[in-house]
DNA sequence: AGCACGCCGACT
DNA sequence: GTCGGCGTGCTC
């Protein structure tokens, strides 16, 4: 600020514009100078082409490459100082990274409201309060006893409640806004005072759990780290208590007056997950969790950049959190796909993650039971710590997979007979029983028992999957939904039979085997009404015997005690899949999955259906378990030249018209190639290649692969490709994107 | 990406 | 006669 006098007003500012353009646009100062003078990260309100848009200057400078009177004015600055300055840099390392235009990736950080031009100093609040019309017995209420306890409640505080007071006594936003609608309550806004933090006394709001040997030892480890960049996965068995030395990890880094900020899968911001958090710890915790409104996204972002925010915790995009005192970094389920976006801005959270903590220079923990070979790799070569966790607090050893081989074996409900008496056995011994099966709906396919036809998409190179609640064929790749035909669209035949098992016909089957037995289904189409996943999960863990069927989301983080057998219906997906990562994925997938075996007083057995029981990858997972076969799986990518050994980038090109696809992929790749040969520049090109699935959404995918050993050097190609495709006119005309560091190869 | 301009088809 | 389809061009 004392600099702002002796600060030369520049004659040009460039402004990061929200627009997939890859380059700065050059604006005159204008409207009233700022306090503090111009300075990059300040928003600014400027005319682009017709319309009035929200950018960010990040750069001050003299000169322009247009001439200055041709250059328009900004309208008006919308900040008194500028953003935060490790966000600022986090998002320009994130655009070069990625090869994403800047203003695009600025705007996909910042919360709505500062997006809409919303000034960060005159924040709001929301109040509530009675109308003086409001009486004891205003009609309209009679059958609406929550919003008369509601009525009730305001009438008693004359100057109203805010809106977090409402909330906090369990009544809804809606049952708010009924009362607004008759007229019986009123809405006000005013200014924020910032609350603070004003935390005196002890931090912990309930004790530290004990810990074991290993844990102590790994706490230990990151107690003596807190200064300084300290990368370390932290390599835990599921159950071996990786949470509770997060939070001590935690009590450490607040302690000493910093900041955590932890991420977690999309699946794993749970009620349980936060509750965990929240009681332990005196200080506020702020949780980024898509059930937030704007304001109260704004007011977490600014908690966190001002520094009142001593902890905060939140999925993939919350790895784009300011913080005023950052003291360390934790990424729970680092392996998790979830943490890579997968679309439009395509950056990895756990990999910014490790160029933030480097940034600030402190202490990096990345947690998993099942790490990614990435990680894991850097671990083995002793760019991180590794630190091990072996031991479950149970006691019990991690349940071994059983192999069960499939063949020749009559299956009900994808279910063969030995697995079924398993079931049986141990709901007997009254316990639960945990099945995965990998697809939902009833079957993967109708077929035709006369000529072998079967639903296809007509929009995707997709078969159509059957659904029986309610009974339809749906595209699981495209929303494409169809009637059941009565008979063969091509040979008439009347004899059109389910293929396979999904969730709903293995459920079925479970139904109608064990009457007695209440059976829980949980896949995407029975948990969409909000909370239907918490609820089966409250029941579930009652502890009476009950079957569970569930795709995926059953596999990660929930604690289910009372299972002590899990089965999976088919292991064979990854097995030999064109994905080189298909098969890392699967195996984390299934150590998660035998991970929900027997975490109480009782061992669990986990039972691997499963058509190629001589696998070898599959028995050494069986045999010797997720580490095992992950340094196999490395060794394999070491002499494959895959990575975590070499890096990749994939174009990704996609049009409904297969021809304009591939013949800019065709010339971009040419073009690539001569540029590299130029160059000598040691980076392949590969493609363009029809992505698997080609047709999607009648839109047809192609990619070119990029491949280097050097990163710098794969960076300098995907730089030049990006700017090779803006200046090509036939390139708007297809989508493409590029991804850095693909997770998949579809 | 937006958003305009512009040039051809089926409607009141 | 015009409403509206999406090709093409531009954004400091």
């Amino acid at each position: 600020m004392s600099e702002s006098s002796t600060r030369p007003a520049p004659r040009v500012l460039g402004v990061a514009i929200p627009s997939p353009l890859r380059r700065l646009f050059d604006y005159r100062p204008g409207g009233e100078t700022p306090a503090g003078g111009w300075q990059p990260g300040l928003r600014v309100r400027v005319t682009f082409g017709r319309r009035q848009v929200v950018g960010v200057i990040l750069e001050c400078r003299d000169a322009s490459a247009l001439p200055l009177e041709t250059l328009k004015p900004v309208d008006a600055c919308l900040d008194d100082a500028p953003l935060p300055d490790d966000w600022l840099w986090l998002c320009r390392f994130t655009a070069r990274y990625y090869q994403h235009a800047a203003g695009d990736t600025l705007h996909q950080a910042m919360p709505a409201l500062l997006r809409q031009g919303r000034s960060l100093e005159a924040r709001t609040r929301e109040r509530w309060r009675a109308t003086p019309s409001a009486t004891r017995e205003s009609p309209g209420l009679a059958r609406a006893p929550r919003q008369a306890e509601l009525l009730a409640m305001l009438r008693q505080h004359p100057h109203g409640l805010v809106t977090q007071a409402v909330l906090a006594q369990s009544f809804s936003r809606d049952q708010l806004k009924a009362l607004v609608d008759k007229g019986l309550v009123e809405r006000l806004e005013e200014p924020r005072t910032a609350t603070p933090t004003g935390q005196a006394g002890p931090l912990l709001a309930e004790p530290v759990l004990p810990l074991q040997r290993e844990q102590a030892a790994a706490l230990a480890v990151l107690h003596e780290r807190l200064d300084g960049f300290h990368p370390c996965l932290l390599h835990g068995v599921t159950g071996s208590g990786k949470t509770e030395v997060y939070l001590q990890l935690i009590e450490a880094v607040v302690g000493r007056g910093h900041q955590a900020l932890v991420l977690v899968p999309e699946i794993g911001l749970t009620p349980q997950t936060l509750a965990r958090f929240r009681s332990r710890f005196r200080v506020p915790v702020v949780a980024l969790h898509s059930g937030l409104t704007d304001h109260e996204r704004l007011d977490a972002w600014e908690a966190a950049a001002s520094g009142r925010a001593p902890i905060v915790i939140g999925t993939r995009s919350a790895i784009f959190t300011p913080l005023a005192r950052p003291g360390a970094i934790i990424v729970d389920e680092e392996h998790d796909g979830s943490f890579k976006q997968q679309e439009g801005l395509r950056y990895h959270a756990r990999d910014l993650a490790v160029a933030r903590a480097h940034r600030h220079g402190i202490p990096l923990v990345l947690g998993s039971a099942t790490p990614s070979l990435e990680t894991l790799q850097r671990a083995l070569a002793g760019d991180y710590r590794h630190l091990r966790l072996t031991q479950r607090a149970s006691r019990h050893p991690p349940a071994r997979l059983e192999l069960v081989d499939l063949r020749g074996r009559p299956r009900r409900g994808g279910l063969i007979p030995p697995v079924m008496e398993a079931i049986e056995a141990t709901l007997a011994a009254g316990h639960q029983v945990l099945v995965f099966i990998n697809r939902r709906g009833f079957a993967p396919t109708l077929a035709c028992h006369a000529c072998g036809w079967m639903a296809e998409c007509d929009h995707c190179d997709a078969r159509m999957t059957l659904h029986r609640q309610p009974p339809l064929l749906a595209c699981h790749h495209c929303d494409r939904r169809r009637a059941l035909p009565d008979a063969c669209p091509d040979c008439g035949s009347a004899d059109l039979r389910p293929l396979g098992s999904g969730t709903e016909r293995t459920e079925e089957t479970l139904a109608e085997r064990f009457p007695e037995t209440p059976v829980h289904r949980i896949d995407r189409d029975s948990t969409r009404r909000r909370d239907a996943l918490e609820q089966t999960l409250t029941e579930v863990r009652r502890g009476a015997p009950c079957l569970l069927v569930g795709t995926q989301m059953l596999a990660k983080g929930h604690h289910l005690p009372h299972v002590t057998l899990v089965v999976v219906v088919n292991a064979d997906a990854g097995l030999y899949s064109s994905d080189f990562r298909a098969l890392e994925h699967s195996a984390q997938l299934l150590e998660q999955v035998a991970g929900r075996a027997g975490r109480a007083a009782h061992p669990g057995r986990v039972l691997v259906q499963t058509l190629h029981a001589d696998d070898p990858n599959l028995r050494l997972l069986a045999a010797r378990g997720y580490d095992a076969l992950a340094e196999r799986l490395l060794e394999e990518r070491r002499a494959a030249a895959l990575p975590p050994f070499r890096h990749l980038a994939l174009l990704r090109l996609e049009s409904p018209r297969e021809q304009a696809a591939s013949e800019l992929g065709g010339r971009a790749a040419g073009a690539l190639r001569e540029y590299l040969a130029e160059r000598g520049l040691a980076v392949d090109c590969l493609g363009p290649v029809p992505a698997p699935m080609e047709r999607r959404q009648n839109r047809y995918h192609l990619q070119v692969m990029l491949g280097a050993d050097k990163r710098s050097r794969l960076h300098e190609a995907g730089a030049w490709l990006a700017a090779w495709l803006e200046a090509e006119p036939a390139a708007r005309r297809v989508r493409w994107s590029l991804d850095i560091d693909p997770q998949t190869l579809s």
